[in-house]
DNA sequence: GTCTTGAAGATTGTACACAATTTTTTCCGT
DNA sequence: ACGGAAAAAATTGTGTACAATCTTCAAGAC
């Protein structure tokens, strides 16, 4: 099996990542360098690296020459993205609605049943991964391989801003039968159905952050 | 005012990411640092960075320890891609339809003059900003900085793909008339009809360019 | 007192050297 | 010949030094 092993930089970027979801750097703050190198341990060269991709995710803006500035997302932000979020799954869905193939449909069944198996065995951690796994299916199933991949792409960005809604213990069991239903209406090849079901079970992880959050 | 003054690992992004757009790249070569360092005339290190964005705008996949690789994308992958920006457009238009102010209204207004002018005098390169600039107002007049910021990220990944189309001066007129009618659409506050004018008008750009390709 | 100028300091940009890793080649045993 | 291990070559990853640029601040002109 092919490991990605993932270089530095790519780790430097995650954990900057974070610390930028989790609100440690204040909204225009400078990224100095020399001394977040001195903090990872790393010379300049791969940190420079993790602050482009950190601006190609839109969490910071590279100006040249004058450095790279966090852009802290305020709520009206996070509730953007969430939105945009809801709307490329809503997309998919009401694509694969019409397109998915029954082999996918047997995936689909059985990511769900691994869903409720972690969710059941409380390992919330595998329970995201299972949640991502449910949802990429649909993704390939809408038949648009590009589409799919901006989907993971946006999925990936936002995740560090979902992480706190994980262990929402209650809105994990809803969480559920919001996949069995859309799960329901893809099988019933109800493409509005399954459109505004993915939308709205997106729509609601944003409100719950924004709770989480105030 | 404020220039961006591009550095030059951005200006070696854009060389490659046209370079990719021509074709010049099979799929799946391998892009030697060393040499296309030596032939852009700079060192490794900015070249790498150019790697990273290449590979971030889905030009290529970046293997750690193992190098980056173009991904040529085939006929059904632009279509793919197009179809991707369409919705976005068609989105935004709708979007747009409920929230644009009279202000942004002129605005439009405007900017249609402008393409009208630039075609008008067959200044195609200022034709292709004025209709960038027409597009994003509707972009931001939908209301979602984040969506306006992510289409306008789009349209600039497919820029290289769409130049060839850009001359070709019959498609040109129709475009201006597309326009014309979106605007109305704007006006008239019919959503529905305004998503339809903007999805139909990006289509229509993506079955030229593989006409052209082919 | 305000504006301009310019020098000093701080910070980003890039070249280069070396380390780490992967790929290719060579050589040996069977 | 064939497979496999080890050495050699090639390539990517990163640390460091220096160049280029920007920012700050102080001195002087008006």
């Amino acid at each position: 099996m092919s490991r990605p092993k993932t270089a530095t930089a790519d780790l430097i970027y995650e954990r900057l990542e974070g610390l930028v979801a989790e609100g440690r750097f204040g909204d225009g703050e400078r990224l100095d360098e020399v001394r977040l190198a001195a903090e990872f341990g790393v010379s300049r060269t791969p940190l420079r690296e993790a602050l482009r991709l950190l601006a190609n995710a839109g969490l910071a803006e590279f100006i040249p020459n004058r450095g790279t500035f966090v852009r802290q997302p305020d709520f009206t932000r996070l509730v953007e993205m969430f939105e945009v979020m809801a709307e490329l799954e809503a997309w998919c869905a009401r694509l694969a609605a019409h397109r998915i193939t029954s082999a996918e449909l047997l995936l689909l069944r059985q990511a769900a049943s691994l869903c409720e198996r972690a969710l059941g065995q409380k390992d919330y951690h595998r329970y995201y991964d299972e949640n991502a796994a449910f949802h990429g299916i649909i993704y390939d199933a809408a038949g648009n391989a590009f589409l799919a991949e901006e989907t993971r792409s946006m999925q990936r960005r936002l995740r560090p801003f979902r992480q706190a809604q994980l262990f929402a213990v209650d809105r994990l069991a809803r969480s559920m039968e919001e996949h069995r239903q859309i799960l329901a209406a893809l099988e019933a090849r109800d493409a509005p159905k399954a459109e505004d079901l993915a939308r709205a079970h997106l729509r609601i992880q944003s409100v719950v952050y924004q709770q989480l959050r105030s």
